[in-house]
DNA sequence: CAAATGATAGGC
DNA sequence: CCTATCATTTGT
């Protein structure tokens, strides 16, 4: 099967989050698969960052980003889209990584790049938070070809966050052309 | 630039 | 209970 370990996701964020370039993203529904290749990714870190969600604590809605790592925290946004995120370093410490972008691979069909762009493309939605990333239904593998270039930006659509807004936690393929923005 | 659209968190 | 806000997307 070859899916990415739970010692992978256990790992500072950042490094995780740069990890996952170039890493595919494998959904499977019965005869379904769709896989997309990570081309653009964010990191979010604890309860300190003012840009991540696990900034309010624990809630109903963070509780999974604060629970063990290698499980996939699938939220509604704007009351329209869903985003999915990795769970990454360990539990308690309310930390994740957006997927942003994906190439699509294999059996996606529409736009992906956007993160909820891609979770329709995808098929993802929130009865797949909570989703433990080493099953069958939803995993990552790892890159087959090395990511030679990575780019690394400020977040997007975090304005809010004062002194975090800025911070280079966006991470992309530099070059991939399915990039969500420059 | 503004609307769409509903869950969430915080205020009262 | 009430409401401002939102890790977005789409159309004008």
């Amino acid at each position: 099967m070859n899916k990415l370990s739970r010692d992978f996701y256990s790992r500072p964020t950042a490094v995780v989050a740069e990890a996952l370039l170039g890493c595919l993203l494998v959904h499977r529904r019965g005869d379904d698969e769709r896989v997309g290749k990570i081309v653009e990714v964010e990191a979010y870190l604890g309860a300190h960052d003012l840009a991540s969600h696990s900034s309010k604590g624990v809630t109903p809605r963070t509780r999974v980003m604060y629970g063990p790592p290698g499980h996939a925290y699938i939220y509604l946004i704007y009351g329209m889209h869903n985003c999915m995120n990795v769970v990454t370093e360990s539990e308690g410490n309310g930390c994740a990584v957006l997927i942003r972008a994906l190439q699509p691979i294999h059996g996606v069909h529409g736009n992906t790049r956007g993160p909820g762009l891609l979770c329709k493309a995808m098929g993802l939605d929130r009865k797949l938070d909570g989703q433990d990333l080493l099953s069958d239904t939803l995993h990552l593998a790892p890159r087959e070809e090395p990511v030679l270039h990575v780019t690394h930006r400020p977040r997007i659509g975090v304005g809010y966050a004062g002194d975090w807004a800025g911070a280079l936690l966006r991470f992309y393929i530099a070059g991939n052309p399915f990039i969500s923005r420059k």
